[in-house]
DNA sequence: GCGGATCAC
DNA sequence: TATGGTGATCCGC
């Protein structure tokens, strides 16, 4: 499918220019942007659902409406402050800019609509959308034209476009054609990281690499036109141009009539060669594709519509954030590189609507649009007054967004957090249907739970009455559960005190949802840990965990921890390091480290060690997250030791000759912080006008920074602002030291340190291919009868929960110890 | 930990 | 007639 954002932007360029395209052309079809809005309204004006939208609206305007009144307040010393602090930021961000990364995003277009078109030529020429008549998935390009979209409501489609057909969707099918596109998109990259059906980003960087030395063969493909060509008959010959335009029609027939693919291996190109004049002479029917990420995406894009004649739109850049932009730019069927230069990232950024970026949503739209906030440039100039009015969390997102920054690795699937089932249906509004209903939710929700082997302690209910209005309401118990009866214990509660509440009157639910989170499964795992390092510590064990990333987050990460003033960061920022790194060691953040990092290292062991034996041995290379130096083949003990050692160390000249070495250029960004550091300064010296007159504030602000960091700002806003906005901003700046990234990677090295211990004696109940064997608790070394592994893992946590400490191996212990700051944690974490 | 909101697909 | 389901995160309590 496209860009979710298109659902509920009816206006988007896309469409417009399609109108208008469509206008052209023959002036019959399709309606204008005026017209589909009137007739959305009418159809919708009036119903509840529309009620619900204007009390929405309602409430997110008074949120602006308290955000401006909060601004009129800033002084102009605020905001100057706040420039300072944010330039500081963004200073570090800018030397962390990491371009060595080639990341690629591919969108399958239309994705539904168009297999059902591939499958059912009848309705190749027709608008279709996939759905029912309450809520459409996607809609195919003809029915685009006329406003129909991707979640909106059938029965309005059908009053923007009445001929329009609407298809049930056919999930099993589109799985099947998702896992032939994934077969293709592993070869590039099998780490390649699905974000739905029809959505994966790939790091090709690699790839990239070793197709240099790749011969032409590799890189050649035959062209089976026998699928897409019962109609044209162009022959086997496409040894021209035209005759290649005309395949190219003839294979992407099905969406696009007004808008050729640009994907043409065009004669010119010395990358792509379809006409034989390179040195090798051509077969007919083949085409070889070249050693560049554009030529590579081409090829990538190009497998895809032969295996499954569907086409694909794709964005090439350094970065996740910007390669899923550059998707959206030339689709359908279509490719777009911002090439790994600062200044192409910044020209590409410039005038691009925030409302573009993954993450940035219609109301966090709205609400920047308050403050004339449009563009990204115009996030950017507005940098210091964002962060006096929003969380850190949210305007270090924003720079990072008005920077062109984002991940440069992918991460693999976390752990799964939660479990839900919900049901939409026509009011119910007696209460012993209600809990006959709530029942079967959790009777599926715990099928589905035993399906994945997982126990949960939170069960949350969730109800939307006819109005729209959704509740939540949650309790957690004391220990897991997973079976219907045990959800349902839990849920009937809930759904009986919100009846009970209402009484005399009846609720009136159109949807009922059960959810069940605070999982034993990974999250057993840090159980443990906790459960552990709070014997240890004798502290609370909840602040082992660390927040989850989520798109936002997945972007921040690099600067999220460098306002925090901890020893660990300062040896950070001798380092500088490049790259995106973190001490979240969370275990359900997977790759979000560099590989060599030990957290990574242990986890990526944890899970594999059912299938990789040779991979027992305690031993192994890490990297020390402080020094940075490879420690070769050392027990977990010693290489723990050796961080230590190093966090108590001066910092070492090799820290920044590492730095160096693997990334000179952000050395000379270095050197000129001594004196100051502009953005705005190009690393070639050709800066063009534009860029200048973005940044032209920046230069002025940014002299003003020394090495010095400055919290005089922060003091000196506490004393000026109301007393509440002053304890926020004084909690947010506690709260920053109290989340001290080293001890929560410490916490994660000593969980990681039970990793070892399970590889004999497993922990996880998903480690399903060890049923067989005998299950010897590692804590109290006591052999268990059953073989049931979610039995054995309540014995284990029992086991933790007694004490039974004394068997855990030196080593864990030894990971398991305090950052040797003296920073605390507190339960606020 | 809870509940509401936001976001993505 | 009629406006989804699932999962995740953030923020303020």
């Amino acid at each position: 499918m496209d860009s979710a954002k298109e659902k509920n932007d009816l206006c988007k360029d896309d469409l417009l220019l399609r109108v208008g395209l469509n206008d052209n052309k023959a002036g019959m079809e399709g309606l204008d942007k005026e017209k589909i809005n009137k007739i959305i309204l009418q159809a919708t004006k009036g119903s509840r659902f529309y009620g619900n939208e204007l009390r929405k609206e309602k409430q997110v305007n008074q949120r602006i409406e308290t955000m401006m009144r909060q601004k009129a307040h800033i002084t102009s010393q605020q905001l100057r402050n706040a420039q300072s602090q944010v330039n500081r930021v963004a200073m570090e961000l800018e030397q962390s800019r990491d371009l060595s990364n080639t990341i690629v995003h591919v969108d399958m277009d239309a994705f539904y609509a168009a297999v059902e078109m591939r499958d059912n030529p009848e309705l190749k020429d027709r608008p279709i959308a996939v759905g029912s008549m309450s809520m459409l998935s996607t809609s195919n390009y003809h029915a685009r034209r006329f406003g129909v979209r991707a979640a909106m409501p059938g029965f309005i489609a059908k009053r923007l476009c009445p001929h329009l057909i609407i298809v049930p969707p056919n999930f099993d099918k589109y799985r099947a054609v998702s896992s032939e596109v994934k077969e293709i998109l592993a070869e590039y990259d099998p780490d390649f990281m699905a974000v739905s059906l029809d959505e994966a980003y790939l790091n090709i960087t690699k790839h990239l690499q070793e197709r240099q030395t790749w011969p032409e063969d590799k890189r050649k493909y035959f062209l089976k036109t026998e699928n897409f060509l019962e109609n044209e008959k162009p022959g086997a010959d496409v040894n021209n141009q035209e005759q290649w335009s005309a395949l190219q029609r003839a294979v992407s027939p099905l969406l696009f009539e007004d808008s050729p693919p640009d994907w043409q291996p065009s004669g010119n190109s010395t990358q792509v060669n379809c006409e034989g004049q390179n040195n090798s002479p051509l077969l007919p029917n083949t085409v070889v594709f070249g050693t560049s990420a554009e030529e590579v995406v081409k090829e990538i894009r190009f497998r895809i519509e032969q295996k499954t004649t569907l086409t694909a739109s794709a964005g090439i850049a350094p970065n996740t954030m910007l390669a899923k932009i550059c998707s959206d730019k030339k689709k359908p069927n279509g490719q777009h590189q911002i090439l790994p230069d600062r200044q192409a990232v910044m020209d590409f950024i410039k005038d691009l609507p925030i409302r573009k970026v993954s993450g940035i949503g219609k109301v966090t739209e709205k609400m920047l649009g308050a403050l004339g906030i449009v563009t990204c440039t115009e996030l950017y100039q507005q940098r210091a007054l964002l962060s006096l009015l929003f969380s850190e969390t949210s305007w270090h997102y924003f720079l990072h967004v008005s920077l062109g920054l984002g991940s440069t690795h992918l991460t693999r699937d976390g752990e799964r957090r939660s479990m839900s089932v919900e049901r939409t249906f026509s009011e119910i509004n007696k209460a012993e249907e209600q809990y006959r209903l709530c029942q079967e939710l959790c009777t599926e929700l715990a099928e589905d739970m035993q399906k994945e082997g997982l126990k949960g302690r939170t069960v949350t209910v969730k109800l939307k009455n006819v109005n729209f209005e959704v509740k939540t309401r949650a309790s957690t118990v004391s220990s897991v559960v997973s079976t219907a009866e045990a959800i349902f214990a839990v849920a009937r509660e809930l759904l009986r005190t919100e009846i009970d509440a209402a009484f005399p009157h009846p609720l009136r639910l159109r949807l009922m949802g059960v959810r069940l989170s605070g999982f034993s499964s990974e999250d057993d795992k840090k159980h443990h840990q906790r459960s552990i390092i709070g014997f240890l510590q004798a502290g609370d064990p909840n602040t082992g965990s660390v927040p989850e990333k989520t798109d936002k987050d997945r972007l921040l990460k690099p600067l999220e921890t460098s306002q925090k003033k901890s020893f660990f960061d300062k040896k950070r920022s001798e380092r500088k390091w490049t790259h995106e790194d973190t001490f979240k060691c969370d275990t359900s953040d997977k790759q979000s480290l560099p590989i060599s990092h030990p957290c990574q290292v242990l986890k990526k062991r944890m899970r594999e060690n059912s299938e990789t034996p040779e991979d027992s041995d305690d031993r192994q290379i890490f990297t020390c997250p402080v020094c940075f130096k490879k420690q070769g083949h050392i027990s977990l003990g010693a290489f723990n030791k050796h961080i230590d050692a190093c966090l108590d160390g001066p910092s070492t000249s090799e820290n920044s000759r590492m730095f160096s070495y693997s990334h000179t250029s952000c050395v000379e960004v270095g050197n000129r912080e001594q004196r100051s550091f502009s953005l705005c300064e190009n690393h070639n010296h050709e800066a063009s006008r534009e860029n200048t007159e973005i940044n032209s504030v920046d230069c002025d602000d940014l002299v003003e920074i020394t090495s010095h960091p400055s919290e005089t700002g922060l003091h000196n806003l506490n004393n000026e602002r109301n007393t509440e906005e002053c304890s926020d901003l004084a909690r947010k700046s506690l709260n920053t030291e109290h989340h001290h990234p080293l001890s929560a990677c410490t916490i994660s090295l000593g969980s990681q340190g039970v990793g070892p211990l399970s590889e004999q004696q497993p922990l996880q109940p998903h480690l399903n291919e060890i049923t067989k064997q005998a299950l010897v608790c590692p804590v109290c070394n006591l052999e268990q009868t059953s073989s049931d592994l979610t039995l054995f893992n309540g014995h284990v946590d029992v086991c933790l929960n007694k004490g039974f400490i004394q068997e855990l191996r030196k080593e864990e212990v030894s990971l398991a110890k305090q950052p040797k700051d003296g920073t605390k944690r507190t339960g606020q974490d």
